[in-house]
DNA sequence: CGGCTGCTTGAATAGAGTCAATAAACGTGG
DNA sequence: CCACGTTTATTGACTCTATTCAAGCAGCCG
């Protein structure tokens, strides 16, 4: 499998597969700003800037459909309500992130663990329908860390904490939640992809 | 002076002052996601929510100007360019929260105090055309800390460190980056406010 | 003056990082 | 299918950054 490393200043859609966009620093640490699943829009960020600001990596075999950012004008003016959930998605996007920073900023390293999967899981759940609290979780503890601002060694001393305690299991590259309201209470996380309110959206031409 | 806690759904125009939104953790402990200084746009992240995903402190004597979320509609139907400025702002409002995230995921105590610093005047710059290395600082170490993940008491030592090295120097209110240059290096910081690209938005109707 | 709130400092502690070594899993080419 | 090299996971011992607890001080406002 080979891992693609690329900068861009595109937008796409992941096809399938697991991506993640992030940051390298100067002294060679790396964060991980937010996961990629199928479906997911990325480079959002990217939109308003000349240069990239992110850096794309394939966590697995991944395969994205590029979408031209000089279309998007056009898109504004001839698709309002596309335009607008353009604009939801990049909310949308924003708590997510803002989500992210309390975890990483307020909370243990054994939440911040908890909050990454629990957030997963969550995200399956809408792509999926189905309630996997079973799921395939394809980072290594390298890249967990790199998510939650841990190092690769802590990662693994909390996870392992986290199934001494019973509240997950793990096993050939998936992950089980066995206690979610658990693990919720330890993350304190709250699922916002269940109370989107889209109503304000412009109706279709 | 009152310090208005206000939680919201709506969208706001800051008029004068500055203010916070940030998340209260079950614990008791705090998370400013980003500061709002005159001229900013609070709210977005709620835009797409039924319930107000933040919470609102203003940090100096303040005043907001409503703007009616239900006008978001009507706004993206009829003024296709405004739209795409809503959602520019909201692109720009992602990567501000990716740069804290990377700051507080990998970075020193140091490091994001003095990127808190450089970002909040790059921001002011922004502002006020003029260059002001030499700002008033509104903020309490306590607020200081709940924006960069650390305590009171490690913001003061890290702050009187910053001034040790003549890195900054600090009185009455207001800071003084008395190495710029300095600051930049020690905290991996990139000024995203030049460059600004938005050549893609649709002209005026 | 007295009671806040915010700043400063020290000492002890804890959580996470670093270094290092081993073991297990994976992928590749023969 | 096996042997090999590489990546990933695991564990221990030690270090260090940041937290906690505590106390004293300064400024502000009624």
């Amino acid at each position: 499998m080979q891992r693609v490393h690329k900068a861009t200043g595109e937008l796409m859609i992941v096809d399938h597969g697991w991506l993640a966009s992030c940051t390298l620093l100067p002294d060679g640490s790396r964060q991980i700003i937010q996961l990629h699943l199928p479906g997911d829009l990325i480079g959002l960020a990217n939109v308003a800037y000349t240069e990239a600001a992110i850096t794309l990596v394939a966590l697995t075999d991944a395969k994205v459909c590029p979408f031209p950012r000089n279309a998007l004008g056009k898109l504004f003016d001839v698709h309002p309500r596309l335009a607008g959930l353009f604009f939801a998605l990049a909310v949308v996007e924003n708590s997510a992130l803002a989500d992210r920073l309390v975890s990483v900023g307020r909370t243990s390293a054994r939440a911040r663990i908890a909050a990454l999967l629990l957030d997963t899981g969550a995200r399956l759940r809408v792509l999926n329908r189905s309630s996997p609290d079973n799921f395939a979780f394809p980072l290594t503890q390298e890249e967990i860390g790199d998510a939650t601002g841990l190092t690769a060694v802590h990662v693994n001393r909390m996870i392992r904490q986290l199934e001494e305690a019973r509240l997950i299991a793990r096993g050939d590259g998936r992950v089980h939640l066995l206690d979610e309201p658990g693990l919720r209470k330890l993350a304190a996380f709250e699922d916002r992809y269940e109370k989107l309110s889209l109503g304000w959206l412009p109706p279709s031409r």
